[in-house]
DNA sequence: TAAGATAAGAGGGACAT
DNA sequence: ATGTCAGTCTTATCTTA
């Protein structure tokens, strides 16, 4: 069963057709227009504070609170700055000499905080990962997990004779695969211009090396996604679940790609429902091609008596 | 124009050598 | 470690209704 809660308490309209409304699916955590489908990015529902609320002309603006502390910073948010008050703590003026010392501490704060490669890497992992996040427009949570990953990789040492985009892209698949976020190869190759098959030998080392453990994605979870691409109706999104519970049921779907799979079903639920969508349609919708569909179209037709 | 069929090719898992 | 095999998916092309 999909759930799909609607999101009345922002009367947001759709930027693209600007008719619709803005729904959020709780499953995929994405936000997309009930019209047209539209999706969002969430990057504005997400955005707080600046991370680093200390301004460099006065430092009275003290009732910033900051964001949490995230994974996805290279110092996970936790920095100690030294601020540029030139004050005491009682916020008498410094003297001068002591406003020469901490300028050096100042230098040499920001030089040991920047410059140490292995932050250079992070920051340069994670601002990638910050533009594949409103590419994909995946949530939070699957950041913090990729950020997590890549962590782990970085200390096992897997990014020697690597790219960091392809290791962050592959940090952020398997991160969508453990939350059941359903994103394939292929979206994250085109978001992050890493071929798939770079990204595939990255993730299968991440998995080998850092013993983790995926779950099988539900092919239950690509429906919502490709409907809300689509635009199909909710009626026949329910039907597609039920066939796929029951091809489930007759085991054929065991080894197939789950988005070709939903998508075969979303076909048949089309047609079943008389929705005038083209095989393309879907097949574009859900990253797999007509051949594919069909070939799973044929294995519903048997388990479904048709 | 959409849908079905067929063939060639790629990539990866299982298994044996 | 390397090679082979069955199975899957993709791409391309042709046919059918």
């Amino acid at each position: 069963m999909m759930e799909l809660t609607v999101n009345r308490s922002t009367k947001d309209r759709c930027p693209r057709c600007a008719q619709g409304g803005i729904l959020s699916d709780t499953t995929t955590g994405e936000n997309f227009c009930d019209k047209c489908g539209f999706v969002l990015s969430d990057k504005a529902a997400a955005s707080g504070p600046e991370w680093r609320s200390f301004s460099k002309d006065d430092g009275t603006d003290r009732a910033r609170a900051g964001t949490p502390t995230s994974l996805a910073m290279h110092d996970m948010g936790l920095a100690t700055v030294i601020g540029h008050t030139d004050k005491d703590a009682t916020g008498k003026p410094l003297s001068a000499s002591m406003r020469s010392t901490i300028e050096r501490l100042r230098t040499w704060d920001n030089r040991t905080q920047v410059h140490e490669p292995i932050d250079r890497n992070y920051r340069q992992a994670f601002s990638e990962l910050d533009r594949l996040k409103d590419k994909l427009a995946v949530g939070d949570a699957v950041i913090e997990k990729a950020a997590y990953i890549y962590r782990k990789a970085l200390e096992k040492g897997l990014v020697r004779g690597r790219s960091i985009s392809a290791l962050i892209a592959s940090a952020l698949y398997a991160a969508c695969r453990d939350t059941q976020t359903p994103r394939t190869l292929k979206d994250i190759g085109i978001a992050s211009n890493v071929k798939r098959k770079d990204i595939t030998r990255c993730y299968r080392l991440l998995l080998l090396e850092l013993g983790l453990k995926m779950p099988v994605v539900d092919p239950v979870n690509c429906i919502a996604r490709i409907a809300s691409k689509t635009g199909l109706s909710e009626k026949t999104k329910r039907d597609a679940t039920k066939i796929l519970k029951t091809a489930e049921e007759s085991k054929i779907s065991s080894g197939k790609d789950p988005m070709g799979l939903a998508a075969a079903a979303l076909y048949v639920a089309c047609v079943a429902n008389g929705e005038n969508k083209t095989q393309r349609d879907v097949a574009e919708a859900a990253g797999v091609t007509e051949v594919t569909i069909r070939n799973r179209y044929k294995g519903l037709k048997v388990s479904l008596d048709l």
